[in-house]
DNA sequence: GATTTTTATGCAACATGTTGCATAATAATC
DNA sequence: GATTATTATGCAACATGTTGCATAAAAATC
C-alpha cells in the first residue's frame, strides 16, 4: 500500500511530527491523497517497528513530542517501490451516484448540493491558483524537482477547472428541466 | 456508506444477479464507483438482512442463481440517502506519490510509467467515446433521465482528456531534463 | 495562578475494501 | 460422454480507513 510510501517522501522533504506531516496533507501533497492523524500514527509506529524511520526525541525530555525521519531501509523500500506499476486510481464520487439515483427516482433534489459542490470547487480552485502565484509563479524553468512540484499542482488545477465547467453547464440545464416541468 | 445506494440504484434500473451488477460497474456506473463481486455480495447479504431487499428464485431450482431486486424500504432508503450532503471526493491516486517520491529522490524511473498511463487514458477515453456514440449521440435532449445519463459520461471524457494534456506535457518535458542532464 | 485552547499522541471498535481460495452449476469443446 | 471454461455465489483472513474517545503537555487568556 502507499501511505507508508507518502509518509517516506514527506519526511524526506523534512523531518516531521505526525500532527506536521497531516498538516502538509492540507497543503500540497493532500492533493492526491490524504489521511487522518489516526492513520498516521498508526503507519509512522508500523514504519518503525519495520526500521523504515527512526525518532529524534525533543531535548526537552518532558514533552511528547517525537521528531520522525527516513532511515537507509526506508529509503531503499521507496527506491524499489517506485519501480512498481500502478494502476490510475478509481474515482469514487458519491455525487455521480446521487445524479444516478435521481434520474432513476425521477425526483428532484439534487440542485442545491450540485450548487454546494460548484462553490467548493471553486473554493479548492481558488486555493490551488493562490498557491501557484506563490510557490511557481516565478519558478526556475530548469530545476526539475521544481517542476514537477509544479506540475502536481497544474494537474489539480486542470481536474478542478473541468468541474466547474461541467456543473455550470449541468445546473443550468437541469433547472430548465425543473421550469419546464413545473410550467 | 454508500456501495449500498449504487446497488440499490441499480437494481431499480434493473433487478439483477450479483454477477450481473459486477459487470455493470465494468460499464456506466464504474466510472465513478467500483466494486468487486465480494463486495457486491457481502453488501447485498446486509441489504437482505435489512429487507431493503429482496431475491426472485430462479423457476429450475437447481440452480444457485439469485434475481436481487428493491423492497419498499430500499427505495425508501435510497431517497432518504440523496437528501443528504456529501463531500467531493478526495482523490487517491498513486501516480502523483510515485512523481513526487522521484522528485524528492532526485532518481529517473517513472517515465516509462507515465507513458504506460497515457495509454491506458486513451484507452479509456476510446471506450467511453465509443459508448457515447452508442448511446447518447443521438439522444433525445428533452428527457431528463438520459440527459443525467449522458453527462454523466460527459464528465468521465472530460476527465480522461485533462489527464491526457497533462501527461502530454509532462512526459516530453520529462524527457528533455533528462537529455539535459546526460548531454 | 487558574482556566481554557491548542498541539500532539494514541487506543479501541468498527466499517469498508482486497486477496486467495472453495464450491458447484451451466455451457462449450474435444 | 468426458473435459475444460465460464458463470455464479460465497467464506475467511487480512489490509486499510473512519469515528469517538482519552490523555497530557504547552500556549494563550482571564
Amino acid at each position: 500500500m502507499s501511505l507508508s510510501h507518502v509518509l517516506l517522501t514527506s519526511l524526506l522533504e523534512k523531518p516531521s511530527t505526525g500532527i506536521e506531516l497531516g498538516r502538509r496533507f492540507d497543503r500540497s501533497m493532500g492533493f492526491f491523497w490524504n489521511a487522518t492523524h489516526q492513520q498516521i500514527y498508526r503507519e509512522l509506529n508500523a514504519m518503525l517497528q519495520k526500521g523504515w524511520i527512526s525518532t529524534i526525541e525533543d531535548e526537552d525530555s518532558g514533552s511528547r513530542k517525537k521528531t520522525y525521519q527516513v532511515e537507509r531501509p526506508g529509503r531503499e523500500e521507496l527506491a524499489n517501490w517506485m519501480l512498481e506499476q500502478s494502476p490510475p486510481a478509481q474515482l469514487r464520487e458519491e455525487l455521480m451516484v446521487r445524479l444516478r439515483a435521481e434520474a432513476q427516482m425521477g425526483s428532484n433534489t439534487i440542485l442545491p448540493e450540485l450548487e454546494r459542490h460548484l462553490e467548493l470547487h471553486r473554493e479548492k480552485l481558488n486555493i490551488y491558483r493562490q498557491i501557484f502565484a506563490k510557490d511557481f509563479a516565478t519558478a526556475d524553468e530548469n530545476n526539475r524537482t521544481l517542476y514537477i512540484h509544479k506540475m502536481i499542482l497544474q494537474l489539480g488545477i486542470d481536474l478542478e477547472v473541468g468541474w466547474i465547467s461541467w456543473l455550470e453547464i449541468m445546473i443550468p440545464k437541469l433547472k430548465q428541466f425543473n421550469n419546464a416541468a413545473a410550467g
